[in-house]
RNA sequence: GGGGCGGUAGCUCAGCUGGUCAGAGCAUCGGACUCAUAAUCCGUGGGUCGUGGGUUCAAGUCCCACCCGCCCUACCA
């Protein structure tokens, strides 16, 4: 099974597009997955608990679930559903058949020995509520919201032995490489190991809003412990072990790089603690930028992504930001490129390619595909390699920029035969000859566009679908979702006689 | 303070272990064409490769210093 993780994200605000931008990554991945025929699991979710939604909910007079349960279903699970994302499951982390085995995981870890009580001792400030530390403070220990003097405080806490994990979790590093992605991650994260882990204080008793813990309700468990469980108990860890042996551990954790550390440090040493098997790969992807600042919740200038959908439409939206942002990198993003590359490549190269040749089956052949009286190899030879590239890009190295890339070259290269075949020369010659000629250009550059429309149908779902439709390529070869990307770069598949109608314009110019 | 990354054509970026490395896409401009969403195809212009030194026969490509931007330096998430 092929399980991907989103992040849980956390339902302190609405969704923004750094949200989103995880979100469709992670779909785009699991329907290419599923495209190959493999079962595929694709999950996300919300993560609930804290102090910081306590005291939102606090601020807005609602109980914290109240909150979460409003802007949940409101807010987060509609804009999935208007994106498009095709998850399996969606976990809350208030839901019982979380913290339940949350509550059993850590009593397991407590009755091996792996928590212990202490204490955490650190400047607290009063206003806050919160432990500082020590980098936060301002000159003569003065909190840096409030102003004010902090106070020296000691809570009492469990913690975790995170810091006899440091040499397991490196030695787990290097025999798999590929763990953590891209390396510049992976880097930060080995330093940051190598210099020594400290214990992990896993429990809190300032606040109430979280899971308690199990053999002491006087406080309830760190919220990351909490959240980072979500990826085992929603495929069943503790309550299906049948169904957690064939979906765990996740192939793809996909995580935004603010969250790197918990992902590829703390929570593989809670499923080592506890014996469990270790994820395949945390790739953290970066930030958007937008005028060279990053965006996020606190940055409210972030433009939202239903004003670029309303603009742009869904399709070209799940396209953008991961054909212009290689995955991994920051990227800047800006209107003006995204429409540049709306036009460019959206309408002018694949749309209106898609358009020209409906019409000219049309014109040409009454809207029936013509046989092909010969194969033209360097097109198909393209486009086998196309697939190949495609399909080693985005299912293996999440290189969805390179993927993308890919399919789009060969959409050019497509454009640029036609340019060369002058299919519309052609059509003047009526002998035999000519017709037969005619029909090879026309066949090539439709079967062209069979292929893409499977390549580009994990990304652009609404759109493939209409090309699809477009190429009357469901009555010979069944449902496009079934189409196998294996068989993708077979040339041929699109056989004689297929209804080409020209269908709406994929890509309708935008307004000024 | 320490560590890391980046500063290459108007824009977004490629350029691995030094020697056609000065590139691509988009935008601009010119030409071709008319099947198509005034789309497509071909071609052109444009950069002292952040700054200043240094190593070398030869440096965006290595070394040093400096300037600018970003990230990490553990328990808000």
């Amino acid at each position: 099974m092929f399980y991907v993780s989103t992040p849980i994200y956390y339902v302190n605000d609405a969704p923004h597009l750094g949200h989103a931008y995880t979100t469709v990554a992670g779909d785009v991945l699991t329907r290419w997955h599923r495209q190959r025929g493999e079962q595929v699991w694709y999950l996300t979710g919300t993560d609930e608990h804290g102090q910081k939604i306590m005291r939102t909910a606090e601020a807005n007079g609602v109980t914290p679930q109240e909150w979460s349960d409003k802007l949940v279903e409101e807010a987060w699970k509609p804009l999935w559903q208007h994106l498009e994302i095709a998850n399996d499951d969606f976990i809350r982390t208030t839901e019982k058949r979380h913290t339940e085995r949350v509550q059993e995981f850590v009593q397991d870890l407590y009755d091996k020995g792996e928590i212990y009580k202490g204490g955490y001792e650190g400047p607290y400030c009063v206003g806050c509520e919160e432990f500082k530390t020590p980098g936060d403070l301002l000159e003569g220990d003065l909190c840096p919201i409030h102003k004010r003097p902090v106070e020296w405080l000691r809570e009492d806490n469990y913690f975790f032995k995170l810091s006899e994990y440091g040499e397991r979790l490196l030695e787990f590093y290097e025999a798999n490489p590929d763990f953590i992605q891209p390396a510049s991650a992976r880097n930060e994260v080995l330093q940051f190991v190598r210099t020594g882990l400290q214990d992990l204080s896993i429990s809190r008793s300032t606040f109430d809003w979280g899971i308690p813990i199990p053999w002491d309700d006087k406080h309830v468990i760190y919220v990351w412990v909490d959240a980072l469980l979500n990826y085992a108990t929603a495929v069943g860890y503790g309550s299906d072990p049948e169904r957690f042996e064939r979906i765990w551990p996740a192939d793809v954790h996909l995580v935004g790089k603010d969250i790197l550390r918990f992902h590829a440090v703390i929570w593989p040493a809670m499923l080592m603690a506890n014996g469990l098997p270790l994820p395949g790969k945390v790739f953290a992807n970066g930030w958007l930028m937008v005028g060279g600042e990053k965006m996020s919740k606190s940055n409210l200038t972030g433009i939202s992504p239903r004003q670029l959908t309303e603009h742009f439409g869904v399709d070209a939206y799940r396209y953008y930001f991961l054909r212009a942002i290689p995955f991994g990198q920051d990227g800047s993003f800006s209107w003006e490129d995204f429409s540049a590359r709306y036009t460019s490549e959206l309408a002018n190269d694949f749309g209106n390619l898609a358009s020209r040749v409906a019409a000219m089956i049309g014109k040409y052949f009454d809207g029936e595909l013509p046989a092909s009286a010969e194969r033209e190899e360097a097109v198909a030879g393209a486009l086998a390699e196309t697939v190949a590239k495609a399909d080693r890009a985005i299912g293996d190295e999440l290189d969805f920029a390179g993927g993308l890339g890919a399919i789009f070259d060969f959409v050019k290269l497509v454009n640029g035969y036609l340019s060369e075949q002058e299919p519309w020369k052609v059509a003047k010659d009526t002998s035999e000859e000519g017709r037969a000629r005619l029909a090879t250009i026309l066949y090539t550059a439709a079967e062209s566009l069979r292929a893409v429309a499977v390549l580009l149908n994990p990304v652009m779902p609404g759109t493939a679908e209409k090309l699809w439709a477009s190429l009357g390529a469901e009555e010979h070869l069944g449902a496009l979702a079934e189409q196998r990307v294996a068989e993708a770069g077979q040339w041929g598949r699109l056989p004689a006689g297929a209804r080409v109608v020209k269908g709406e314009i994929l890509f309708p110019r935008l307004e000024s």
